[in-house]
RNA sequence: GUGGGUAUAGCUCAGCAGGUUAGAGCGCCAGGUUGUGGCCCUGGAGGUCGCCGGUUCGAUCCCGGCUACUCACCCCA
């Protein structure tokens, strides 16, 4: 019986970790530039923190977590997003005791149990960012930054903002009951779906696709004319800064999101072309979610991104946008004291910082060359019984086919050189 | 959870209106040069034709079920 991986979960390749670490290298060196340091929190917690944090009534909650009893009875759900985790890290370890806004950074997988489809997987990978402790609209606009000058940095084009505000408690019980109202007269001209969401989450219907409930939604009164005086002006700040900053953004009144932290500013980064799963990050602000968890009652903003999506957005945009490093250099020999000779040679190449290969498998020169070749090496360095007698080794630069008498001792000057000289 | 598509070599895919030895290109290995890659030529290795069952003298091919992959819906990064 063959084993194969379990649904909705990818292996890696060595030939496709190199643009997952290009994009890491991006995430890490911008979080430094804007402060953020990273954290590390299980992948696995106890499900009531994802219940309470999250939403009991959300889908990600009601349908899609890995939760399960450890051996104790306890139990625990795979993380299926990580502001929560982050969240409940703060609280615990009292990080409202230092200077605020703590602000943090996580890149790890996360876990829902949902249909695989063109960007969407059971095990994908996140890179998300939280600012607790401060209320300040820049901040909700440093969120919508980071991930643009994310993309920008990473080669991408053709992404858009959307930005809305769907206000605190407050001013939603306001809304709630208008919706509720304009919703209550034809509601049953809805999707099926949409009815049930109506009773228990009538901001969703905003969301909905369906051509109808479109149709109806089009007239139905909007969150954002119902903001309560705090919750406007906040908003109109982060709309200023926005446009004080030149960043490209579109208003998107029906923006709502599927967790149910979320307060004032929510934003969401679509790719047209992506299909489907066109969402390629995602955020806004949480201030009560602190509270919720059990700490003190402390305003927060964050985002995530979804790096298989990011990485497929890339792909598509034809072009390589990382660069393949490659061996310095191929060392053949004829086995016998040739091979011993290749092996200190290597070994001391290898301790001066090069990347070099070898054969393993005695073969002949010529598979050896097409080995060098096929790595991609610089250059091959052969050494035979007569270059062994003169105490030299023939360094063969694979691009041009010149080759070159190399005293033993001067092989690793000369690589080196030839790296500088023709980049690495 | 719902609906559609697909499943043949490591990869991309042909194929057979059901007939006995299942093919190509690429990749891999070797040879064409007792010690030289890329182009070319020759050869080789590599397949339970996804799994189980049915129809049939006979199934990779037709039918059913299962599984996986895939796309879309729901939802989301």
């Amino acid at each position: 019986m063959n084993i194969q991986r379990p649904r909705g979960t990818n292996d890696i390749l060595p030939e496709e970790t190199g643009k997952w670490q290009f994009v890491e290298a991006k995430i890490r060196e911008l979080c430094r530039r804007y402060g953020y340091q990273e954290i590390r929190t299980p992948v696995f917690e106890h499900t009531e923190l994802f219940v309470r944090g999250i939403g009991e009534a959300t889908d990600i909650v009601e349908k899609e977590m890995y939760a399960f009893t450890d051996r104790s009875g306890r139990s625990l759900a795979l993380r299926p997003e990580g502001t929560a985790g982050v969240v409940r890290a703060f609280v615990e370890h009292r990080l409202d005791a230092r200077s605020l806004p703590v602000k943090l950074y996580y890149l790890g997988p996360m876990f829902r149990y949902e249909k695989p489809q063109a960007g969407r997987y059971r095990q994908f990978a996140q890179f998300g960012v939280e600012a607790i402790g401060s209320i300040d609209p820049f901040l909700d606009v440093e969120m919508i930054m980071l991930p643009i000058e994310l993309y920008r940095a990473c080669g991408l084009d053709g992404f858009q903002v959307q930005v809305n505000s769907i206000g605190c408690p407050k001013c939603r019980v306001q809304y709630r009951e208008a919706l509720l109202k304009h919703l209550g007269a034809n509601v049953d001209q809805f999707c099926p779906n949409c009815r049930r969401r109506i009773e228990r989450n009538p901001l969703r219907v905003l969301d909905c696709k369906e051509e109808k409930c479109r149709a109806l939604v089009g007239q139905v009164p909007l969150i954002t004319d119902y903001l309560c005086l705090e919750c406007a002006d906040h908003f109109q700040q982060v709309k200023e800064y926005l446009d004080q900053l030149g960043i490209d953004y579109v208003l998107n009144p029906q923006l709502v999101r599927g967790l149910d932290y979320y307060t004032k500013t929510v934003f969401e980064i679509t790719v047209p072309t992506l299909g489907a799963q066109n969402a390629i990050g995602a955020g806004g602000r949480y201030d009560g979610l602190v509270e919720e968890v059990g700490g003190k009652p402390l305003p927060a903003v964050g985002y995530a991104v979804g790096l298989e999506r990011l990485l497929l957005a890339l792909d598509q945009q034809a072009g390589r946008y990382y660069e393949e490093p490659r061996p310095d250099a191929y060392v053949a020999h004829f086995g016998g004291v040739t091979k011993a000779k290749a092996v200190e040679i290597v070994t001391d190449l290898r301790r001066r910082g090069l990347w070099v290969e070898m054969d393993y498998l005695g073969r002949s020169l010529k598979a050896q060359m097409k080995s060098a070749d096929k790595l991609g090496c610089r250059s091959a360095v052969i050494i035979g019984e007569s270059e062994l007698e003169r105490q030299i080794v023939k360094v063969r630069h694979m691009a041009t086919g010149d080759e070159q008498d190399v005293k033993l001792d001067q092989i690793a000057a000369y690589l080196t050189a030839d790296r500088e000289e023709h980049g690495a």
